[in-house]
RNA sequence: GGAGGAGUUCCCGAGUGGCCAAAGGGGGCAGACUGUAAAUCUGUUGCGUUUCGCUUCGGUGGUUCGAAUCCACCCUCCUCCA
């Protein structure tokens, strides 16, 4: 269930309640792809650092310890230790990911396995049974994300391919939900966008799977090649075309700058590695600006990462330490990395609700954008 | 005291007459990263007025058109014998 509350522009500030509790949007979803954030980070300190929502992926769990294995284990919030919202992504973007292993056909796609190189199937039927067994409170349709740029013949037939993907996605996953061992019977399907970046695609692809019965759309194959101002200008493309009283959810994306220009164009749901990732690579988000904790200049620098940050990492510990953990190669540089990071995203969509609430979320945009994706100056 | 062996750029370590400012690794410095095959990957690491010049392979001197590489002596370290 979703409900609007407010609007300013296209951006709207609502709520989005699942089987598993309710989340506040816009709202960032923490990417936990085998059930962990990488970087040792547990589901006890996604609740502290205040994620709403969790992120899984079907394929790497499929693979291991298999989703057969996770129901035995009740499901992959009780395997976890996460009882909040989740979200599983559908497969679809290691279609784009593993793209050199795999095969593509109308009845899904084959990959080899990246673990040990061995066979495995898996097409819409498959993604939502293996995503049923995972008990998540969303699962994604399972699509085809094509590499942008793509030539428009391929883009076509791609896209016409996931709409057609997504019609079996849907009778199955209704089947599904009305078996009497599921493990989330109140699991919910969301649509993905396709089209790479044809307009006339997309808009398409968007009218048509919006007339299937979906609890949320999502618009996909973004940030995979295109430049950012071509993903802007799909966003307002599609947007207009999506149902208004759905959630509506851009997945991969993105930066700071992305989100807030997202939310800008009306969108409710986000996700990224990138915080994550780049925490455990030394780049860290700040309300200043970037930080690249690795460098030199911060040897000796007992401050904080940043003064207006109230992460347990900020709380605590001085840059000279994070860049020595980092230096030595130390594991905790990586947690408290991630961490940070991870916070930052959750409070940067609670700052943006609080803006929306407050009807100022057009000076916020004018504030921030383009200052978070910049060095943090000293 | 005797017999062998070894000293190369920040470190380890290739290189035994010109294609050598010198392989490779480490360390250092910097960059990339967008529904995670990523604790990964890339660049750079003597100096300068940079399609060229200068200094550099323990030290000094020599051979040669040309030396990290060959010769002499010296210094330091290692192993074995006494």
């Amino acid at each position: 269930m979703f409900q609007v509350l407010k609007t300013e522009g296209r951006a709207r500030r609502g709520v989005f309640t699942c089987p598993h509790g309710t989340a506040q949007t816009p709202v960032f979803m923490n990417v936990g792809t085998q059930g962990a954030i990488k970087g040792a980070v547990s589901a006890l300190d996604l609740r502290e650092i205040g994620c709403q929502i969790e992120l899984s992926n079907t394929y790497h769990l499929h693979l291991r310890p298999g989703d057969e294995a996770v129901k035995q284990l009740g499901g992959l919030h009780r395997m976890m230790g996460w009882d909040g919202p989740m979200l599983t992504d559908s497969g679809g973007f290691q279609v784009f990911s593993l793209a050199g292993l795999r095969k593509i056909k109308e009845e899904g796609v084959t990959f080899a396995s990246h673990i040990d190189g061995r066979r495995i199937f898996m097409g819409p039927e498959e993604s939502m049974r293996i995503q049923s067994n995972l008990g998540s409170d969303v699962a994604m349709a399972f699509d085809e994300c094509v590499e942008n740029p793509a030539p428009y013949d391929y883009a076509k037939a791609s896209c016409e391919r996931t709409l057609r993907w997504l019609e079996r996605c849907k009778a199955e996953h209704d089947r599904l939900n009305a078996q009497p061992d599921c493990v989330n019977p109140g699991q919910m399907l969301f649509g993905i966008n396709q089209g790479a970046t044809y307009e006339d695609l997309r808009v398409w692809h968007m009218d048509q799977i919006a007339r299937i019965d979906c609890d949320g759309y999502a618009i996909g194959g973004l940030a995979v090649g295109e430049p950012t101002e071509v993903m802007y200008r799909i966003i307002e493309a599609v947007e207009p075309h999506m149902p208004a009283d759905k959630p509506r959810y851009l997945m991969g994306v993105g930066t700071p700058s992305n989100i807030i220009e997202g939310v800008w164009r009306g969108i409710d749901f986000f996700d990224c590695v990138m915080p994550a990732r780049n925490a455990r690579h030394g780049k860290l988000f700040t309300w200043e600006g970037v930080i690249n904790i690795k460098n030199e200049k911060h040897k000796l620098d007992t401050r904080p990462l940043s003064p207006s940050c109230g992460c347990p990492t900020c709380r605590n510990f001085s840059r000279a330490y994070l860049r020595h953990l980092f230096a030595a190669g130390e594991m905790l540089a990586m947690r408290l990395a991630v961490l940070h990071n991870l916070w930052f995203y959750n409070e940067l969509t609670l700052r943006i609700r609080q803006a929306l609430d407050e009807g100022r979320f057009g000076a916020f945009r004018v504030e921030f954008s383009e200052k978070l994706g910049r060095p943090a100056q000293d």
